[in-house]
DNA sequence: CTGAAAGCGCTTACAG
DNA sequence: CTGAAAGCGCTTACAG
């Protein structure tokens, strides 16, 4: 049951356990005969390197720590998978945490994560994280570390996501350029970076285009469920339709093509929706969900990369990208001469006809 | 930069090491006094409990690995979540490795946790792992693991996930009773243990009920994108269309939903399409998506208890369920009598009317 | 109630 | 090329 150590092995191959160390680390000083014996010690010993002692004499943990706010939006899934895939591809560990979106939890994971003394740490924060917040931790621990996805208001460094504002500028344009002369946006919780950038973003383009933000609809906490209720109550009270809706991310926008369908209205045709992130999801949808594609393979590598160079404060954006789908079509029928033979000659669906950010 | 040890905190409040130990781990043999002096002395230090040396110490590691196929699909997302919200409140660590669904990435993986000195796995495998693979890394090392969601050929023990069989029964005991006289099977991995029992409970279930499986299509990997280009192709030759396609998972089944409607078919009254997993966005498309629900916080979160518990060999499956939808509403269609006011008369949405499985 | 010593399984200078 | 010794930062008996 007990495993053996590195004494065991270098008594059965009769040298000491400083060799058996450089023979475990591949040292070119040891030749190979030597080299040969204390392997088949270990194999006839079934030892098996305790990676852990290792790290402890060596100081190093070779171990990174991510901490996301949940799993259930699959940007962020998708962003963990990469995030897994780099700091394995570079020998490094990874622990995971999940908060729930919730700051108490976030802090003692973090803490945690502190005392097992990881490299860095990389940290989708829980919506309403504060400076204070990683100040009090991250910092104050001296650790390496970066944000992705999500920035937090007032700490501008070490920041490695979409540049929200370029991503609701490009979002803006399309749609002004559509037609949408009132937009409606949906979902998010206020007072956060994300949500305030998308929006001016948003503005910028619609500006840009002649239309303007009607109405930025209350928020609310499970993008996918919730959109749809709270755009409900916004629905029955208004006397009329914005042109088009846009959610916080794509969740809020699929939350957004229901409420809109309970209501016997066809996203697309008779209002026109459109989200960011472009998960998956997004072309799958009917109609495809017209989104920014937010690139969360490239912020979980890049960030990982990041974390790994222990490049001091920078902050580093993702670029981000148009992805036309057809739930922006309404503004299309308004403005294309020729609707025939096929709505496919105005905006093609899932070509990722890209308009790369500046 | 170097961060203080027990040893500077010792010295500083005056007393040994294994006094400070003592504080540290909240001992009551030592009077509040001392207690916090010496709590006072680590503030003043800014000392950090170094979790790791402590656990090589006392030889327990604490820490839980997961070694998931991919990340994509959001039932495993969701299952994600709930191990690491299990792990972390019993106070474990939670390691995470991505195979990719690659057998030899996810062995590698599985090494790199051994050495890591977890203390136990819980492994959602890669779709061609044998049972020579877990034999080979983790029955060898003797660590205490779990299979999660999907079962591997061979491998009878310690898994905890969705019984397969029950749910393809259910499935196809629904189709069935809905009229549904020829179904298609599309996607997953021939040979695999969850394709195999949701096709032969899918089987049990039809006969119970006059259907059958009229044609077991070829799979292939990306669910969500290639779903539909192989069913494009099976289509495209066939003369006649089954009444029903079974999606290997929710994921196939979007895709079969959307090669159906590029061929001009809208599933759910001209086909019925029914999945497996009930992910998130199964309520949420358009239609809704039939599925049977696999209950993934449950199998995350009792995957974990079990390995917590070190108990020996189990095999543990979670409850599945029907959650009806209207991708299966055509053969409502044809046997309801009375259509109207709604077809909700017939099936609610997202209503979740549960039917048990034994 | 508190301290001195040994030890967890490795690596790291330093000799020879 | 290989060994003896010290040490990474803790915990664990064992004294007193």
């Amino acid at each position: 049951m007990k495993r053996p150590t590195i004494v065991e092995v270098a008594a059965h191959a009769g040298v000491s356990k400083a060799t058996v160390s450089l023979v475990l680390r591949g040292s070119d000083q040891i030749p190979e005969g030597t080299k040969s014996r204390v392997r088949e010690s270990m194999v006839a010993l079934g030892y098996v390197y305790n990676r852990r002692a290792a790290e402890m004499r060596s100081l190093r943990s070779k171990t990174l720590g991510l901490v996301v706010a949940n799993m259930r939006n699959p940007y962020f899934a998708e962003l963990t998978q990469a995030v897994a895939g780099r700091a394995y591809s570079n020998g490094f560990t990874l622990l995971l945490g999940c908060s729930d979106d919730e700051v108490s939890r976030q802090q003692e994971i973090l803490r945690a994560m502190i005392e097992h003394r990881v490299d860095g740490i990389a940290l989708l924060p829980a919506t309403r994280t504060t400076s204070r917040d990683l100040e009090s931790s991250l910092v104050q621990a001296e650790l390496a570390h970066v944000l992705i996805a999500r920035s937090v208001v007032g700490y501008g460094s070490n920041y490695v996501g979409p540049d929200n504002r370029v991503a609701g500028r490009l979002l803006g344009r399309h749609l002004g350029e559509k037609g949408a002369r009132s937009v409606a946006f949906a979902g998010g919780v206020s007072g956060t970076a994300p949500r305030r950038d998308r929006i001016a973003g948003l503005v910028e383009g619609l500006e840009l285009t002649g239309g303007r933000l009607s109405s930025d609809l209350p928020s609310a906490r499970d993008a996918l469920f919730e959109a749809q209720r709270e755009l409900n109550g916004v629905l029955g009270g208004a006397s009329t339709l914005p042109d088009a809706i846009v959610g916080y991310n794509d969740m809020y926008a699929f939350g957004v093509m229901n409420a809109l369908r309970s209501r016997g209205l066809e996203p697309g045709r008779d209002v026109m929706v459109a989200g960011f992130d472009n998960v998956p999801e997004a072309a799958t949808q009917h109609p495809g969900l017209t989104t920014v594609d937010g690139f969360p393979q490239r912020a979980g590598a890049e960030a990982t990369e990041l974390l790994l160079r222990t490049l001091g404060a920078r902050r580093q954006s993702v670029r981000v990208r148009l992805s036309l789908n057809r739930s922006c079509e309404s503004g299309c029928r308004r403005r294309c001469t020729k609707r025939s033979p096929a709505m496919e000659s105005c905006e093609p669906r899932n070509a990722h006809a890209s308009r790369r950010s500046d």
